[in-house]
DNA sequence: AATCTACAGTAACATTTATCACATAAGGAA
DNA sequence: TTCCTTATGTGATAAATGTTACTGTAGATT
């Protein structure tokens, strides 16, 4: 396929996208599907080549807070992480862009650690970067107010799709805030006022 | 020694035990010193074989976000992760009661993951619990209000020391919580009027 | 004892965020 | 069109947290 494997993970060494190849299995998802729940127990790791992925921590309440997103070329840390032991997962995996997932046995992970130096090399990278990101998650919600956490938001959503529209529902937003529709409301009508958004119905547009 | 490596880590095997004794250092610090600061290039792993770290985010404004604790027979998650790349600390550790580390190279780490299954094993244990326990901080502060967020904190300290008296300043509290003394204090007499606590001066006493 | 300093208590007020109530508007369905 | 549902705007008010200012007090220092 053109659309390669070798593409999306080129620091893969030829054996082991031949080894992904054999043992994974490609699947695909709708936006929208939920591919892992709070409290589930983890049988795969998780490697996206195509869509995306939002990743969530629940409240009891029935929060849904954001953490990171997961893009192609990306492995879900949590599913890398729960290893032999499958123990249960941490974090709530939503589809927000249709996505084609490769599926990899868990025990592969801890086979693969030992045979394929870049598989070693690429897991490595993924506990640190999914590290660093929630770090600056708790940056954000330690060290700042709900203006910047919500600047801070449509930037990152904007990186994410690549488009400077977001198409969400306050209500959404204030969601994966952990905040209340009328604040986020008011916070965005005053990012308004001060030029840095263009407020639609279902959309904001990012102007800076 | 009696109080060996082998006391400390049980699942290390022989032969790493051997290695360690090899190839880090033994190195003691007082409580007060800071191990490790925000920016810093990571040259070591390091293990605790005795005493107890705190490790902080730092905010831009100097305020020290208080993340979790270390103990004997734990290993600094940052530290690893920031492997060959001798990337920069994301965090700051502080030595909160005397310690004995063992300080490895971090070249030592890669390698060990190839040739000692334990070492493996700790490692990847190791980015699991620290991992989960991010995600505990993400918890509290996305989820909990203040009162709820000082009650965990007296709990883990009082864990952590294995005491029910918490030896701490109310500004130190606050400091850590990212809050100011004033609030500290309004919650904690709220706290000792439910009968949780006893105030008395740079001690607060868990009743419960 | 007199003084100093860090810590703690607390009132008053400001600010931020949450909640409630309701109005209005946009877009789809009938 | 008219009706309906969902999204948004906004005022009023409450609650939580942050800030300022001042008091008292315990323990150390002189």
């Amino acid at each position: 396929m053109q659309n390669s494997l070798k593409n999306i993970f080129p620091n893969f060494s030829t054996e082991l996208i031949s080894t992904i190849e054999e043992n994974g299995s490609l699947q695909d998802f709708e936006a929208g599907t939920i591919l892992m729940r709070t409290g589930q127990y983890i049988k795969n790791t998780v490697l996206i080549t195509k869509g995306k992925i939002k990743i969530y921590r629940e409240g009891e309440d029935g929060g849904e807070f954001l953490m990171y997103y997961l893009q192609p070329g990306q492995a879900c840390a949590i599913s890398m992480i729960c290893t032999a032991k499958s123990e249960k997962s941490q974090i709530m995996a939503k589809v927000v862009e249709d996505v084609s997932v490769m599926m990899i046995p868990l025990q592969m992970m801890d086979k693969w650690m030992m045979e394929h130096r870049s598989w070693y090399e690429f897991v490595i990278e993924t506990y640190r970067s999914r590290f660093e990101e929630v770090l600056e998650v708790v940056d954000n919600i330690a060290f700042r107010s709900m203006d910047e956490r919500l600047e801070f938001y449509l930037k990152r959503h904007s990186d994410a799709c690549g488009c400077t529209e977001v198409k969400l529902s306050h209500q959404e937003i204030a969601t994966e805030l952990n905040t209340s529709r009328e604040v986020i409301s008011r916070l965005l009508k005053k990012m308004e006022q001060r030029g840095l958004v263009k407020l639609n119905r279902n959309q904001i547009e990012l102007l800076r």
